[in-house]
DNA sequence: TGTTGACTTAGAGTATACTCTAACTTGTTA
DNA sequence: TAACAAGTTAGAGTATACTCTAAGTCAACA
């Protein structure tokens, strides 16, 4: 798989999926005889993962400490990191809720004062 | 209220509050004799609203738009905005959720490899 | 009255995460 | 074989949102 192909399936545009390697979130990939970089399955599996971490808030420095766990086989590491983000997660999950209930209560009332 | 209460009030430092006046998200200040910043329990609220906005993922400038509807009493555009934003944290919440999944996973069969 | 802490301004600096440009090479199709 | 799309590099530029600095003013207390 080529990095335009990548690109495609992970939704991560290819300016992105070279920044990621330079900045050592991602190894260095593996290139063809004409220079092109080439993706496999770990690669795609690796990146919608860490664009799972991303959107769910975890910035890159911390991701990269994550996928660098994931390369030495740091499990301990790897466990203590996910059960941190798993409350971050949940701690969100409450915040949005209540987002929810502010944001409709301020609708309601705006519906309200404007219909009177 | 000066400066350093609302900061205190609100949990935004005063440096991003002044940020927040030079940038036109909020009103400038009336100051009183000593030329110091005063708020009131308006501005309170305001700040209170803006945080809420900015923690559901809404950048300040559509939260600066917001507050000008708010201010020109253009209720239309508010409610449309609002509706809007409740879609995307509806959004959020779903997104969240299948975070929440995938990261459980991944933790599960972290610790199932780890213990054999 | 002196010192401490909070306030003022304009403007510079920082952090995060891209995003784009220029100049070039390579692969595929008409 | 010409042209066009997609790949390569190093490095510059952009967007968002602060965050800090310098130099000064003001208010309250010992």
């Amino acid at each position: 798989m080529k990095i335009g192909e990548l690109a495609k399936e992970t939704g991560v545009s290819t300016h992105t999926l070279r920044y990621y390697e330079k900045i050592g979130l991602i190894d260095t990939a593996t290139k063809d005889a004409s220079g092109h970089r080439n993706y496999g399955a770990f690669e795609l599996d690796l990146i919608n993962w860490v664009v799972c971490l991303k959107k769910s808030g975890m910035p890159l420095e911390k991701i990269k400490t994550y996928v660098a766990a994931f390369k030495t086989g740091d499990a301990n590491n790897m466990r203590e990191m996910l059960e941190a983000h798993l409350v971050k997660l949940h701690k969100q999950q409450a915040d949005i809720e209540h987002y929810l209930d502010v944001t409709e209560r301020k609708l309601a009332s705006l519906k309200k004062s404007t219909t009177h």
